[in-house]
DNA sequence: TCTGGGGTCCTAGGACCC
DNA sequence: TCTGGGGTCCTAGGACCC
């Protein structure tokens, strides 16, 4: 007979904020905003707990959070040094059990099933390993303990920070009877919505619906999962296995603009970007997404799939020029720009050969240009005919490279 | 409130093939 | 000339999460 399962969800307290006060002693018992600087565009990426006593949370436009807290410290996101604090976490957990997911920088799921032999019951468990976490890295975390990841990942929710919560064996419809359906993972805005205008905006409410009722109402998938999550039954929120995902980088321009030399050099740079990115995890994609949002907040995005794996960067800024240009109304002013790539897998023979011949020259410098960013990370490359004169300057705010910013809730 | 950046999964319609 | 049903791939948009 299988033993019923344990699931660990992980979850570092306020972890952005949370470095920067470990690294700055002073910064302790402060409010401390981790995002954009007041005067930019932007959003809070995280903030400590003593800045949402002044109702800042993640995501909240920097702007507001000022409004709500001008003596707040507001700091600029430091994703190298996050990364590294993550990395030694994520090293400390995955001690603990070979079954380990990591599912954002501050977040990870532990399959503890069969541990009690080693570290005891599943409370005491948690509570070593969130003294191995403090006294190793200076970090607080919050446990969740349930039979399945959707119920561990709710449960560590709840008692943040520094918390540990354990949904006992059987007690699963309980623990989720006593939800609002705001708490259940993957209920949003519009969700609630639209389940406040059918009367089913509660636990009970939604439960008393037949399934095939649910799917006709909400839609085949949602009807589902919300079937089955109000149940306390994990619909298969993070699976395991490996599929095709899709790599991007975007950029909100610090002014809106309708000039095409200004889109153009940003487009290039963000295809350098995204190329450097693939070829490092070693993918290949043949589908190339571009994304424009423009002064008025509409966003659209447009892709084309070609017949061939991207070879280079060159090929993608031209591809995507293409897309964009062909989607971009020039009378409007564009905010931001994205470009991506989608349906990214390993690379496979076929680019083995297509660098072997024609692109092969192209393939170096492409490897030359990767070697130059690792070394040089604050710079951008720049197409000779984009470099001006002497005396002549860099457009504001693109002359540095970015690390992919992992998010924004409850760091 | 004037709204970042990086992702995932789902839907619906059209093209094309058998 | 009008008619199937199923499958796959592609595109655009939407909801959600960190």
């Amino acid at each position: 007979m299988a033993s019923p399962r344990v699931f660990f969800h992980i979850d570092l307290d306020a972890f952005f904020a949370s470095v920067e006060q470990l690294d700055r002693p002073e910064l302790r018992g402060r409010p401390v905003v981790v995002g954009a600087l007041p005067g930019q565009r932007g959003v809070v990426s995280a903030c400590s707990y003593e800045a949402r006593v002044f109702g800042i949370r993640s995501a909240m436009p920097i702007s507001e959070a000022y409004r709500r807290c001008p003596q707040a410290v507001f700091l600029p996101v430091r994703m190298e040094r996050y990364l590294e604090a993550s990395r030694r976490v994520m090293a400390i957990l995955a001690d603990f059990t070979p079954v380990f997911q990591q599912i954002s920088v501050d977040e990870a799921l532990l399959d503890m099933t069969g541990s009690q032999g080693i570290f005891g019951p599943p409370a005491a468990a948690a509570l070593r390993i969130k003294q191995r976490v403090r006294a190793g890295t200076g970090l607080s975390l919050s446990i969740g303990i349930a039979a399945n990841r959707l119920l561990a990942k709710m449960a560590s929710e709840k008692k943040k920070p520094d918390g540990l919560c354990e949904v006992p064996p059987g007690g699963e419809e309980d623990f989720v009877a006593g939800l609002g359906i705001e708490k259940i993972w993957g209920i949003g805005r519009k969700t609630i919505a639209r389940l406040e205008e059918l009367n089913l905006a509660s636990v009970p409410a939604i439960r008393a619906v037949p399934e095939g009722a649910l799917k006709a109402l909400m839609g085949r998938a949602c009807g589902s999962y919300l079937f089955q999550a109000v149940r306390g039954i994990d619909p298969g929120i993070h699976a395991e296995t490996a599929r095709s995902h899709s790599i991007s980088n975007e950029t909100t321009f610090p002014v809106d603009t309708a000039d095409a030399e200004t889109v153009e050099k940003l487009l290039l740079e963000l295809s350098h970007q995204v190329m450097f990115r693939l070829l490092d995890e070693g993918g290949s994609s043949r589908t190339v997404v571009i994304k424009l949002r423009t002064a008025d907040f509409a966003t659209s995005q447009a892709q084309e799939t070609l017949p061939h794996v991207l070879s280079s960067a060159e090929e993608l800024f031209s591809v995507s020029k293409r897309l964009l240009f062909a989607r971009w109304d020039r009378r409007q002013a564009l905010r931001l720009i994205g470009v991506g790539l989608a349906q990214v897998g390993p690379a496979g023979d076929e680019q083995g050969e297509l660098f072997a011949d024609a692109s092969g020259k192209k393939k170096a410098v492409e490897k030359a240009v990767l070697t130059l960013r690792r070394k040089h990370p604050d710079r951008a490359p720049v197409k000779a005919r984009f470099i001006e004169p002497p005396g002549g300057h860099l457009p504001p705010g693109r002359g540095h490279d970015t690390m992919p910013d992992h998010g924004t809730h409850q760091r």
